[in-house]
DNA sequence: ATTTTAAATTGCATAATGCAAGTTAAATTT
DNA sequence: AAATTTAACTTGCATTATGCAATTTAAAAT
């Protein structure tokens, strides 16, 4: 991944995050709770190995996720958020907001959460970290 | 662009918006009050001909931006962002704000942004709308 | 009429992605 | 203990995206 082209927030952000995977990575992470490579690669969008093991390290090198081993089976590790990996939320969160603003009626919306993020948005935000936090 | 991976918001939006370039080009337009080709050539980072015109035109195919024929020289279009384009100020927003958190020692943060965004969030993205709207 | 300008397009090199198959070490089964 | 299975990759190769320089085309300016 190319990296710093300029010193603007945005840009820093597309450079960590900036392709069609990581941030589906991450998603699957925070929302579904996933944990292991073999979860991770179970994705709706089909990822392929090879990518999301490129993509576990970088997302690694950008420090937002940890990658420890397993200690049950050496084979496998577990891979969280970091702090700066939790501070996502917020940008998915807004993703969702917009498709199911413009793309209702050929996605399939978390109704639930859209109610709830129109009401008391920063309430969300610390009931889903709260959540992510309480799996470590 | 692939498009329509799953029907996750998410993805959703990382089919449309998931590449280095066009939330850049989302960005001048909507923060930099870019309208024109070769002013949105001129960013920071760099963007070649042939992937500006490539992203002008698959984020039209979107719905994320007008073009429309400038009345004063017809070589000239006047890019702007639609309704759909305006809404992912808040995507934007959050970028800059995971950057201040967790870059803020090698980028240029807005500090007034940030500080503002803290203070009330949906004032200044009220604000920044009708910024964006004033120009048409 | 000639030159300049804006917005591309083209050709070609490099990098990213996608897919199938192969590899390696560890765990499980026999 | 040996053979098999499993998890997490890696490799090879095709396709697509990106990057860069040069060219093209229509319109505007001189």
């Amino acid at each position: 991944m190319l990296m710093n082209r300029s010193d603007c927030p945005i840009s820093n952000a597309l450079d960590h995050l900036g392709d069609r995977w990581s941030l589906l990575v991450i998603r699957d992470i925070a929302f579904f709770g996933k944990r292991a490579y073999n979860e991770l690669l179970e994705s709706a969008e089909g990822i392929a190995t090879n990518i999301l093991s490129s993509r576990l390290k970088s997302l690694e090198a950008s420090n937002i996720i940890n990658r420890e081993p397993n200690p049950s089976d050496r084979r496998r590790h577990i891979y969280s958020l970091t702090e700066s990996g939790k501070d996502l939320l917020p940008i998915l969160i807004e993703m969702i907001m917009w498709s199911a603003k413009h793309y209702s009626d050929t996605l399939n919306i978390p109704t639930d959460l859209v109610q709830k993020a129109k009401e008391d948005r920063d309430a969300l935000i610390d009931q889903l970290m709260d959540q992510i936090s309480a799996r470590e």
